[in-house]
DNA sequence: AACTCAATGTAGCACATGCTACAAGGCGGC
DNA sequence: GCCGCCTTGTAGCATGTGCTACATTGAGTT
């Protein structure tokens, strides 16, 4: 096997790493070099320019995101909609997943602004996570099932988007709330 | 009166018209300048750097849209959550308020990024926009009042948000069911 | 040992950014 | 008419950006 996709498959763990922990905001190149130790002439070296860098390192940690989900609440099981908003909501707000939905929230944001590539990425994440949510609703009807599932969404990602405002009160009251009103239609 | 305070005041118009219609992606000085057909060397002459012209601006277009809201929906009349919720909607995505809304998700975003001095002036929209939707729901009891307006509102934000991810299909089934799930609480 | 070529370092370009120094214009009061 | 000062233009600095040219190293092959 080649040394050149072994290094590079190396570059991108540690750069999804160091960008899931330090935020889409400080992802220049000389940025991303200093955080994992390398140089930016490195980077270029491996990756045809910065676009093809991040869609890749994007790509990975979107992909450790759907792992991560799967693996706390694997395929099979099915909840009632106020059940699975209950479990997703907190696992949106637990520690391993919370990295994830912060960078989630700004590529959704950077997709908002047509920065690129985010909107791709961010378009392929939104239709992972609806056939997610989807697969584990217990409704019998696929319309219904496909129109719940893309509340929880919007519910999920406006609370995170919503999160950091006001001390995070709107985000908690309508959670909340939510919640009551899922649970009128068991 | 002083010269110049109008011509300050003149500019921020200008510049709040521009920046409505362009959104904030391009809101470098030389850029701004550009747009209104003025000189970054005559905006930090009337303003003390850029941070404190975009506070003014963005507090002028945040103004100009809680304005534009009342306007179309005056303070006096309540609504039931579902009714107040379908005009919301509807209003979001008119030709008026629509700039309004991208650029109000754009500064969440961008509030979420932490950027400067977006958190303080999208913080203060959140909870105009919170008592405007409050004052505006036919519920009694104070703190469900409260509750249902977080809620409807980060159901519009958060539609506003994944409204350019996957074709606005998300966004569009979540506003149905949600229309149909508030419904059945008349 | 000599050679080759991938891997890495050094330096720099061209451009954009926020902001500033300096000077020139122009309009007021005397 | 002349002076002074508010307003505006020109030029530039310092920094950060993506990206590139060129030189050097070093490990593997013959």
């Amino acid at each position: 096997m080649g040394k050149h996709e072994d290094q590079r498959a190396e570059l991108e763990v540690r750069l999804a790493a160091w960008v899931l922990a330090q935020g889409l905001s400080k992802t220049s190149l000389r940025q991303l070099a200093a955080g994992i130790g390398t140089s930016d002439r490195m980077l270029l070296y491996y990756f045809r320019d910065k676009a093809e860098l991040l869609e890749v390192v994007l790509g990975r940690i979107a992909e450790a995101m759907t792992l991560s989900l799967t693996a706390a609440l694997p395929l099979g099981q099915q909840f009632a909609p106020a059940a699975l908003y209950a479990r997703v909501a907190e696992l949106a707000a637990s520690a391993e997943l919370r990295p994830y939905m912060d960078r989630w929230g700004e590529m959704a944001a950077a997709a908002a602004r047509a920065e690129q590539p985010f909107a791709a990425i961010a378009d392929a994440i939104t239709q992972g996570f609806q056939f997610w949510v989807e697969s584990r609703l217990a409704i019998s009807d696929d319309a219904v099932r496909r129109d719940m599932a893309s509340l929880l969404i919007v519910m999920i990602d406006g609370g995170a988007l919503l999160e950091p405002l006001d001390g995070g009160r709107v985000s908690a009251r309508a959670r909340k709330m939510m919640q009551a009103l899922l649970e009128t239609i068991q």
